[in-house]
DNA sequence: CCCGATTTTGAACGAACGTTCCATACAAGG
DNA sequence: CCTTGTATGGAACGTTCGTTCAAAATCGGG
């Protein structure tokens, strides 16, 4: 057998999936990725593939090591009222910190990316769906245990979040004032009852 | 005097404004520009700078042409808590049609610029900052009629509806449903009571 | 220690990018 | 009718884009 890479492949995902992250698909270069990786071109391309692969394997690990695993951690941690309350405030912690912030992977690339892409759109729909079926579980079982009052309707109200949650994601690079976006998490969690 | 321009100068940017719009600023190349408008490169340089400027006249116009427009009709026309509806169904309506969607040109803009764009942040920071008073607004002469009801705190449930709006136009452009965006619709204004 | 498969490397590719420039065409003023 | 200043047209600028390729370096197996 021949020489093994030089690099963690992982972990050089990570780093891409930073960038991506950051600045978006259209701007962030291969020479940029080159760059904060410090693996050279091509051996970006014999491992990853070509740059829309290289997006696409980032955004996949985006989805199952920060999306789903920030889900799993809140559902274990928290009862269901104040899981909900700590996903919508997910960002806001950050943003007081650092001024600026890069919002959600996912929402980012559903603006630039999902409305002329359909393997895109289907990956950040499949997402938006499984933060949708997160809130629903949570307010029935919120219900339940009698955290959120008994008229609230699951699956409505769990869409009417997804959408809070997304507004915040806009908010969070147009405007990071962290004032702002803790006063819309309290009133999203009022609909809770 | 010499001779005059060959072309109307607000109409071809009205032509940019929907390409800009429909595909973002960095896909949009200069060449598409040239095409789409059917005016020369030097003569568009000549007449708007560079592609930077025109991008920036161009968000400025569909502020002033498409936001601050429909705004004003919005509010000459119905009902405080119609008003407030009629907005956030205006992009539902366009959705069934066509299956796409280019969403709201100012929102795009926020995800894929305005967090490294000081200006462009400024510029999108403000048109929602109006949303927001336009929602305060309906919201008190609502509640001053009646159609409102009177526990609803107007500048809390401005920024609340606003989250929901931007929300809407990530999901128009990632989730295209109709029925879903209704659904968030009404949601949305269970709210007012 | 050498063989051989594989990665690494950096140069190079053609294409497209935003931008500039100059010859040409044109319309108004004297 | 010529002069004059602006708009137009299209070629060309240098740069950067994503991508490829062939030579060199590398390390495990016999």
């Amino acid at each position: 057998m021949p020489c093994q890479k030089q690099f963690d492949i992982d972990e050089v995902l990570d780093t891409a999936m930073q960038a991506f992250w950051a600045r978006g698909y259209e701007t962030t270069s291969m020479q940029d990725l080159v760059d904060c990786t410090g693996v050279n071109r091509g051996s970006l391309y014999a491992t990853y593939g070509d740059k829309r692969a290289l997006f696409l394997a980032a955004i996949h690990m985006y989805d199952e090591k920060m999306r789903r695993k920030l889900l799993a951690e809140l559902e274990a941690t928290y009862g269901p009222r104040e899981a909900i309350r700590q996903l919508l405030l997910a960002l806001t912690a950050h943003v007081s910190k650092t001024g600026a912030n890069r919002g959600c992977f996912l929402t980012n690339t559903a603006l630039e990316l999902a409305a002329h892409d359909p393997e895109v759109r289907r990956i950040v729909a499949h997402a938006q769906e499984e933060i949708e079926a997160f809130f629903a579980r949570m307010i029935k079982k919120g219900k339940a245990r009698g955290e959120i009052a008994s008229q609230v309707k699951p699956m409505e109200t769990a869409r009417s979040l997804l959408a809070s949650l997304l507004g915040l994601f806009v908010l969070v690079r147009s405007r990071p004032d962290r004032a702002l976006l803790a006063e819309i998490v309290d009133d999203a969690i009022l609909r809770l009852g």
